[in-house]
DNA sequence: TCAATCGATTATAACGCTTCAATCTTTTGA
DNA sequence: TCAAAAGATTGAAGCGTTATAATCGATTGA
């Protein structure tokens, strides 16, 4: 491996000093044109790149390199690309850039990785936290308390900080409203995994939902499921199968993948969508719409939350401002062709 | 502002050097239990945090969570994300971070990240390189000379380099070869956009399928296209509408996402695939399995292209070998069920 | 011609932390 | 009881950069 090439090097290579170089890189008006084409001449030959932590060192911790790091828990969902998309806009216009990292839903991998990035000398980061039942969540405290810009895109109890995050049981509700709405009366819900807040807000949402209408909860009518397009594929497989004489008439999903898992399996059960069985899906993602029959879906505004996390992130690099922001997002019910009446 | 807390005012304050503070942050061993206490009191009391940077300056710049760069053109495309996973398998067993930069194909910006990523310390980079007609590539060139480990996703002309990649030629022989086997005999190709090498490579391949076979490349069997889903739908669209007496047997596809866009045109203008047009894909991303009708697809091992370039980048960091290595996987075809026998 | 002036460059002291040889303490064994 | 061993702590030398006072050389003005 070659060792770092350090501006030591490069003075040598151009016959200056470090201070000369130093004063190269950061475009200082005070170097002789020829002294500085040189000096860029020595840095091209031995491919020099300044590290930014001796950078942020020498400056007195204070200048900053532009980019933020967002923290995601998993890179193959669409969900947090579209997040990525939208802070980049916000970023992109300020000449920062953003540095995607994953925890893998790890609540220990979070934490290595947000000081990895603070190592690197990121401006803030955005976090969709790993929210486990049993998740230690005191990095997010201690980060807190260090006064780092950070924004979550989730509230956690307690904390306050930046937050940029959608309201989750309103949106269920207003979805499993819209089904009562049209007609619905056997409603389930399949419920992604109990241990993210996330899950359990949406299937709060859907369990409160009933309470204004001649309805009640049924027993059984949430169905454990997972988070994944194999959990709706495999739960809607069984659960249709072991109702088959009386199965119900609509399906409220944890998100678009178990929607499109499921419609998967009604289709090889002969069941029709939405003939037979209404689907709604939640986040609209891009696959919501290209498959062949676009799914209903509540819209989470993912774009724009990438957006407002980024600005709140820059905003508070800039004007040092420490007081907390939180914004609340709308998600609407998006109905396209997977819901109709029952009939 | 507040001037900050340094581990010289914790060591202070606790009525110790320096050193013994540091190993107590770092959980060394070698600390009696009371002075620990005491230390750590007294970080409490002054809500001193160390400076992630002055730690890595201070470890030399190499150790801390090592990480290695990861570029790649758009962060929504699933090959992408499959290829991040598999280099964080290997990452992962070796206490490595995967980071995610984006160069939204723009090879200045490419350049830009790598430098960036470049100054943040990371052990090496993955590079999926911006490959336009027009791009510059000098930036490739000059990282080589520098000696800075990375590997590339696609071979450049005239860069001897780490390079993992596939014969994409070859492989959309493959798959238009099982076509012509299978009995069709008017194929087209959806093209990609021209200014890329992939999209290049495949065409290539597509043209030179016939030459062994009775019949000849047909004018206008290319058809111009684009990388979307929504490139694939509109011009599926635009062409069988215009053909419609006389439609192609089977369509050769960019890759899976044009494929996608494209059943969902013919499921609107009524033709059904298989039964009067067969689709294949390019690339296999998890889409091409979710879909009502399993996508057949050239299935490109992206795992394995991640693992090996993580591999080939943290052997590097470690025995400082510096010959290039040039590893090319195979694409197989993998038949499902959107091709069929013509009728 | 010599000092004063100005522009370009250098040398060096920070910056906050880690590391490690050296030193100081305590414990152990005979 | 004392030397040796083991354990705990210290102090100073880096790490790669920036910033700045000092220096050097070339111009200028009288």
């Amino acid at each position: 491996m070659a060792k770092r090439v350090t501006i030591a090097h490069v003075a040598e290579q151009a016959g200056v000093s470090t201070g000369t170089v130093s004063a190269v890189i950061n475009s200082r008006p005070t170097v002789r044109p020829e002294t500085r084409a040189r000096v860029l001449r020595a840095i091209d030959a031995l491919g020099y790149q300044p590290s930014a932590s001796a950078q942020r060192m020498g400056r007195g911790l204070s200048a900053s390199p532009p980019c933020i790091g967002i923290v995601v828990k998993e890179i193959d969902n669409p969900f947090y690309a579209e997040v990525v998309k939208g802070a980049s806009t916000v970023l992109d216009a300020r000449g920062s850039v953003p540095l995607v990292c994953l925890s893998d839903g790890d609540f220990e991998k979070e934490g290595l990785v947000i000081n990895s990035l603070r190592g690197r000398d990121v401006q803030g980061v955005i976090v969709a936290p790993v929210l486990d039942t049993r998740a230690d969540l005191s990095h997010l405290f201690l980060l807190r308390r260090s006064g780092f810009p950070f924004v979550l895109l989730e509230r956690v109890e307690g904390l306050m900080t930046n937050v940029v995050s959608v309201d989750n049981a309103a949106a269920e509700r207003e979805a499993v409203r819209y089904l009562l709405g049209i007609g619905h009366e056997r409603i389930v819900h399949f419920a992604g995994p109990t241990y993210t807040k996330h899950s359990r807000d949406r299937q709060l949402g859907f369990e409160t939902s009933f309470s204004q209408t001649a309805l009640r909860l049924e027993e059984g009518a949430v169905v454990p499921c997972g988070p994944r397009f194999e959990d709706g594929y495999r739960t809607g497989l069984e659960y249709f199968r072991a109702l088959e004489d009386d199965p119900p008439t609509a399906v409220a999903c944890f998100n678009d993948l178990v929607a499109l898992g499921l419609m998967r399996a009604l289709s090889e059960l002969g069941l029709d969508v939405p003939g037979d069985v209404s689907v709604v899906g939640f986040d609209d993602v891009p696959a919501a719409t290209q498959t062949a029959v676009p799914l209903t879906t509540v819209s989470v505004p993912k774009r724009e939350m990438g957006a407002r996390a980024a600005q709140i992130i820059l905003d508070q690099c800039e004007d040092r401002i420490d007081a907390p922001a939180s914004v609340t997002l709308e998600a609407t019910l998006e109905v396209r062709a997977t819901t109709s009446p029952p009939r």
